[in-house]
DNA sequence: TGAAATGTTGGGGCG
DNA sequence: ACGCCCCAACATTTC
């Protein structure tokens, strides 16, 4: 009998479109597909309390998926010690007889140094090791601008991508593994609960009944989204209370779904619809997916930033440091309905709507003047869909020290943004109860309204819910003087 | 994938 | 009919 291949499961949990498995498959040999917990490799980015929640749920759907077909999913932990998955991948390959692993690629810096110690340690045994691209349409490092060096703005990044982009299509998952690609005998597998991804403090509720996780979850999520919000999306995706976005962040990063696949899902409805080819490739929701690939060209690239500023005036910059606005933030306290109504929707669901992250982020680096970093790091704690390239992007893009961010003049003011994309304040009421008696005159902005406007809602500020943590109007100023003092040092 | 300040225009009230 | 003012609506500039 061949020597079984080891299909190395990450951040790719599912059985369709993965190239990985597909190789697995074409080699004939048998087929162990594996997950190694090992959070200490992933440096200070280790999955926060939400992203494992999620990877508990998505492992065990992928397991009941394999085992549906002839196979299963053999778990292992290898959390301490240096090179801890690369051992356990050495005393796997001695448990099975394996001679090649497989597996498909991830971005992250201090992944990308391990991998690359894992695949040169695994040649030198003589063990065949080979990567693939299962969650980009391009690989980062083909491409660059007309100088040789990578993009730095969105726009001639995804023009130039789009030039040539003709994603093959998704292959499909396999009907069932043949008696050929099953290991005579498996290798012991972890109880998935031993990993400890699963909170002990049941506090996941909010999530459990918002998503679920999982290849079959990802493709019925897709399906619903193509069926009753893609031909509105441009306009839909603007409103917080109302599913108008796709919500499949938190499946992209996992990978239980891939680019290609929601390509190719977009095409065929376009193709249905009579739709132009050039329209539906120009349009907004497949852009999404091209600022998810600029994020990750940009984290390959540069490295440094999910930390670092890339524009390296802003560690000039006179950020301020504030534990207790800090904390009013993180939990939804600080007196500014849109602010505190994303805050909570994120705590209670493990996601927020995108319109509404520009707003929080730019409320905490702008208005409070807090660090970004503290910002993504409550982000990568909370959210699902925590991915170091798209977090990283959005915070530098938010405090305007990254490529092609916004401006740091540009500053949101929440009360105007609730005006324009929660009118009639469904979502602030929805997250915020406390003051959902208020008129949608005031609900953005509930220390505009009158006594017995307050009272007739059953709202005193600084009792029932905070009093503003601060002036919109007064910090605003003042970050703009910090800007302007920034830029003065830098002239120095 | 801003907001606010400042500038311009044009309709209408009024003497 | 005319000039003047006010102000809303829109455009431009600035941060």
């Amino acid at each position: 009998m061949a020597k079984p291949v080891l299909l190395w499961f990450r951040q790719d949990l599912r059985l369709t479109d993965n190239p990985a498995l597909q190789a697995a498959i074409e080699r004939g040999s048998p087929i162990v597909p594996l997950f190694i917990h090992a959070p200490d490799e992933e440096a200070e980015w280790a999955p926060g309390g939400a992203a494992r929640w999620w990877q508990h749920q998505s492992l065990s759907a992928l397991d009941a998926s394999l085992r549906s077909l002839g196979s299963r999913l053999i778990l292992r932990s290898a959390s301490t010690g240096a090179a801890a998955t690369q051992r356990m991948l050495l005393q796997l390959i001695e448990e099975t007889g394996a001679d090649a692993v497989f597996w498909n690629r991830r971005y992250e810096p201090a992944i990308i140094a391990r991998d690359s110690a894992i695949k040169a340690a695994l040649r030198e045994r003589g063990v065949l090791a080979e990567s693939h691209n299962g969650a980009l349409f391009i690989e980062p490092w083909q491409v660059q601008n007309q100088s040789g060096r990578p993009f730095q703005v969105f726009t001639p990044y995804w023009r130039h991508i789009m030039k040539t982009l003709a994603p093959p299509p998704p292959s499909p998952a396999p009907a069932e593994f043949a008696r050929a690609a099953r290991p005579a005998r498996w290798p012991e597998s972890d109880p998935l609960e031993s990993l400890g991804l699963k909170p002990r403090i049941p506090w996941y509720g909010g999530m459990a009944s918002a998503w679920q996780p999982g290849e079959a979850g990802a493709a019925a999520r897709l399906d619903e989204f193509i069926d009753s919000a893609l031909a509105h999306y441009r306009d839909g995706r603007e409103r917080p209370a109302s599913p108008g976005t796709s919500r499949l962040s938190p499946h992209l990063h996992h990978g239980e779904i891939s680019p290609r696949q929601i390509w190719h899902a977009v095409a065929r409805r376009a193709a249905q619809d009579g739709h132009p080819v050039a329209e539906w490739r120009a349009s907004q929701f497949v852009t999404e997916l091209g600022w998810r690939e600029f994020a990750h060209h940009l984290l390959f690239h540069f490295p440094h930033t999910p930390l670092q500023p890339l524009r390296t005036e802003f560690e000039q910059f006179p950020w301020r440091s504030d534990a207790s606005q800090l904390a009013a933030w993180q939990r939804g306290n600080t007196g500014v309905p849109l602010v505190d109504a994303g805050m909570r929707e994120l705590w209670h669901t493990g996601w927020m709507h995108n319109r509404v992250r520009m707003v929080v982020a730019s409320f905490l680096v702008k208005n409070l003047r807090l660090p970004w970093q503290s910002g993504a790091r409550w982000f990568w704690d909370t959210l699902v869909d925590a991915d170091l390239a798209a977090n990283t992007l959005g915070w530098q893009w938010s405090a305007g020290c990254g490529a092609d961010a916004a401006p740091y003049f540009r500053i949101f003011n929440p009360v105007n943004q609730g005006e324009r994309f929660d009118v009639e304040g469904e979502y602030v009421r929805r997250w915020v109860p406390e003051i959902s008696r208020l008129p949608a005159k005031f609900i953005h902005a509930p220390w505009t309204a009158d006594a017995a406007t307050l009272r007739a809602a059953n709202v005193t500020l600084g009792d029932h819910y905070p009093k503003a943590i601060v002036d919109l109007k007064e910090s605003r100023a003042t970050a703009l003087e910090a800007y302007q003092s920034m830029r003065a040092v830098g002239r120095e």
